[in-house]
DNA sequence: CTGCCTGCAAACTCTTTGCACGAAT
DNA sequence: ATTCGTGCAAAGAGTTTGCAGGCAG
């Protein structure tokens, strides 16, 4: 996406919400869709603020924007149990997506999970329920970890923090 | 289980772990293991000290002995994102075992999934990883409550906190 | 008697929020 | 000129931890 196309898609999404277009917001919009790599609050805001020349962007603001996007659809929300939320640029409708999470390096991979809307419906209404999401998870340890003893993947992520 | 076969249980694993046999952690277990729906630390905390006519149970307690139930496979733990880590005593080697839960009355209820494993094996090894474990969520709504204005299941469960 | 266990309170992590100032429309 | 957005700091929620005294083995 080019950074032209990025800007009229970010203010269009403002507009859409009735939210003003600011330094701050477009700072946050253009870093948080350049990742390439799933991503935290505070990474996003140490990165907005690395690649930001204009104004000072608080963790506040960053923490604010960001239901913003995920709700513009531009951000998908990833929630892989560690206390942390993580997101991840978000392209096409693909709402059938499970992760993979290597426990070794915190890498997170996302796989096509093509029955997941199938599963859902199905034990939903046998509970006299509409399901909404359906998430699935693997955790996985790194085969090459185990004989090499590195983690092939590993330094292509965030900072490893557990909980 | 009776109470006798739990305790027996109860020493069992503390052994097997070598750790001590103390009122606390016997009152925490006992109580632990009669649970009839998934809980929290405090609710565990809660009802520990209802039942308990013996010593005082502190919630460092309470937060330091649910790891070793889960280490010993009498809880399992049940991470449905809302923050806080739910509880349920675990039976039988059931590790393909999905959570719907009800996002308006928070009632969380356990479903089989047999192709979890399958699943977490074939998308794993194409990554080079090893599976360990799968979690399955599906966030749904109540029918009922959409057209009857109440919940069914409502107010058999936990305290309603969201985050 | 020795060392693990407990209770207390403080610390911690991630996230949210009240408030006053500043900026967008 | 309004009203919304921002930064700051404090508050929250759930959980963990250092320490000193107590109890199990």
């Amino acid at each position: 996406m080019s950074t032209l196309k990025a800007r009229e898609t970010f203010e269009h999404y403002l507009k859409l919400k009735g939210l003003r277009v600011t330094e701050q917001r477009r700072a946050i919009f253009e870093t948080a869709i350049s990742q390439k790599e799933h991503f935290t609050a505070d990474e996003l805001l140490e990165r907005v603020r690395a690649l930001s020349k204009g104004k000072y962007v608080s963790r506040a603001t960053v923490y604010r924007t960001l239901p913003v996007m995920t709700e513009s659809s531009l951000l998908r929300e990833v929630d892989i149990g560690t206390g942390e939320k993580f997101y991840t640029p978000h392209t096409g409708n693909n709402s059938q997506i499970a992760q993979v999470v290597c426990m070794d390096c915190d890498k997170i991979f996302e796989i096509s999970a093509p029955f997941m809307d199938w599963y859902g419906s199905t034990v939903s209404s046998k509970l006299g329920l509409t399901p909404v999401a359906q998430r699935l998870q693997v955790s996985a340890r790194c085969d090459t970890l185990k004989t090499t003893g590195t983690c092939p993947k590993a330094g292509t992520n965030h900072t490893s923090k557990k909980r």
